[in-house]
DNA sequence: CACTACAACTTGTATGGACAAGTCGGTGCT
DNA sequence: AGCACCGACTTGTCCATACAAGTTGTAGTG
């Protein structure tokens, strides 16, 4: 009787069959519109569409929701804004591509970007000692020409395999804690935010560079082969410098993503790419 | 009678003194919605408001145009998906600054970049034809596979130095206004925009690669020497796909800066490096 | 068999009405 | 003067309806 109902519906495998309105709160809470895609937009990063597929209609939609068309058609628009669908007339609309949001606190903590993005973060100490700053390096930290600071040099490496080679710099207040840390365990970050030190501010500079010898060893990659560059400093709340970072990445294997809508905050994500 | 009508609509002074509805094709032309989110857009670029002015109410515009209040509330549903204004419920839409977006439009265009740095953009096209989708193509931009799209290829410059080489690839609707255009004196992005075809979101990957031996002499550089990749797809305000780019800088003049205050907005630009 | 025409579906467009929620200015009270 | 309150105006949300336009599968035609 209704096969023509169920031969577009077919398209999602629907596994939990609710048949009842799904749960919409309608008093004081947020918008019908904003709940609908807020839901929507959920399911398809949770991969419950893959890229190309077809949203159910809106009629399907709005029954199920039991909502009217066009607050069904209002959260399809949000959706589409944002670029995650895409839409023509006739056809029910396509789904894009994995949405993304995370948080921007990645791109400071190598350990917490790599947990983010489901992996062991992990680090191997090549070098630590005490140095005297050069003219550029004070400049940066804010101190005088001459001055001892602390230089870490780690190999950052996510499930064992090397993503990153990074050279930090601190200044004495921070740097001396360093040497009562565990500095292949633990983040540093989040050792010393649990001794009331948090970054406030960061400025990030972003290159590429063949990578040197020494470099290309222990990322095990090809001399002169290209790197992400990131230069970091990195302030505490009163502006005081904390830490002046010199990361480089495996440009096969990381890239960075901006995901900018107009009129919104720009969203800044690190990415590992899949082993080809 | 009615001074409280002419309170909030003294805030426009409109100097043409028009009662009747404005043109509007109600025939097989552009959507109605389109017509006045046009006409609104330009009239906001010509400067007829300034940031921080507020919209005629939809009931103004509504009489104005002589069509109902969904149609206007779909054209500023556009303009806010394009971040030109800014609504909250109790008071018309605020034009917002266009300072707003610039950071999001320096990224974009290459011309704008450009510009805000001081430096004088140009381009040089190495190539433009029409090509057929292959399916990685087709999917980044909602296309069927095969189908035709148009390829350019530029290489941008500033001040007569190259620094950028740029490869876009845009779906017929948008890459069929090129070939009426100035592809290397004006801004494509800003001709497109005269044309009602606005970027409203964008997702940008960055990566580092290694020179081809092609683009390294089009760049002026040594073959192999690393390069910063910006890979980007562009979205309309309806989610269709506007182009697809694919632009290589020169790493050894151009660098990228992440500037991140906690709880703010993260700030992505572009630097040109000094010559040294 | 190839092609056309149609019917059923889909989304896009546009209208009208109704109520809730927020802003703003003025009124009147203390 | 300072303050609470109210009313006019505004946008946000939601509903119901109707038609246009595009897609797709099916049935009928040559």
């Amino acid at each position: 009787m209704d096969k023509s109902v169920l031969r577009r519906g077919s398209v999602v495998p629907c596994g939990s069959g609710h048949h009842r309105p799904l749960s919409l709160v309608r008093a004081g809470s947020a918008p019908l519109h904003r709940q609908i895609s807020d839901a929507l937009r959920l399911a398809m990063e949770a991969g419950r569409w893959q890229p190309g597929d077809l949203l159910p209609s809106e009629a399907e939609l709005r029954s199920r929701y039991g909502v009217s068309r066009g607050t069904i058609r209002q959260a399809l628009a949000t959706l589409r804004a944002e670029g995650a669908i895409h839409g023509s007339r006739g056809r029910p609309a396509v789904v894009r591509a994995p949405s993304l949001s995370q948080p921007f606190n990645e791109l400071l903590s190598f350990s917490a970007w790599a947990r983010s993005l489901g992996r062991s973060p992990s680090a191997r100490v090549v070098g630590l000692e005490e140095r005297r700053a050069d003219s550029t390096m004070a400049a940066a930290l804010g101190l005088d020409e001459g001055s001892p600071v602390i230089h870490l040099v780690r190999l950052r490496l996510a499930d064992k395999e090397p993503l990153m080679l990074e050279r930090t710099t601190f200044p004495p207040q921070v740097g001396s804690r360093l040497f009562h840390m565990d500095l292949e365990g633990h983040s540093i970050y989040e050792s010393l935010a649990a001794q009331g030190i948090v970054v406030a501010s960061a400025r990030q500079r972003i290159d590429a560079i063949g990578a040197p010898t020494t470099d290309a060893r222990l990322l095990g990659v090809a001399s002169r082969s290209p790197l992400l560059r990131v230069r970091r400093i990195a302030f505490g709340p009163d502006g005081g410098a904390l830490e002046s970072a010199d990361d480089r990445y495996r440009s096969d294997r990381v890239s960075f993503t901006v995901d900018n809508s107009a009129g919104r905050a720009p969203l800044v994500r690190g990415l590992i790419q899949a082993v080809s």
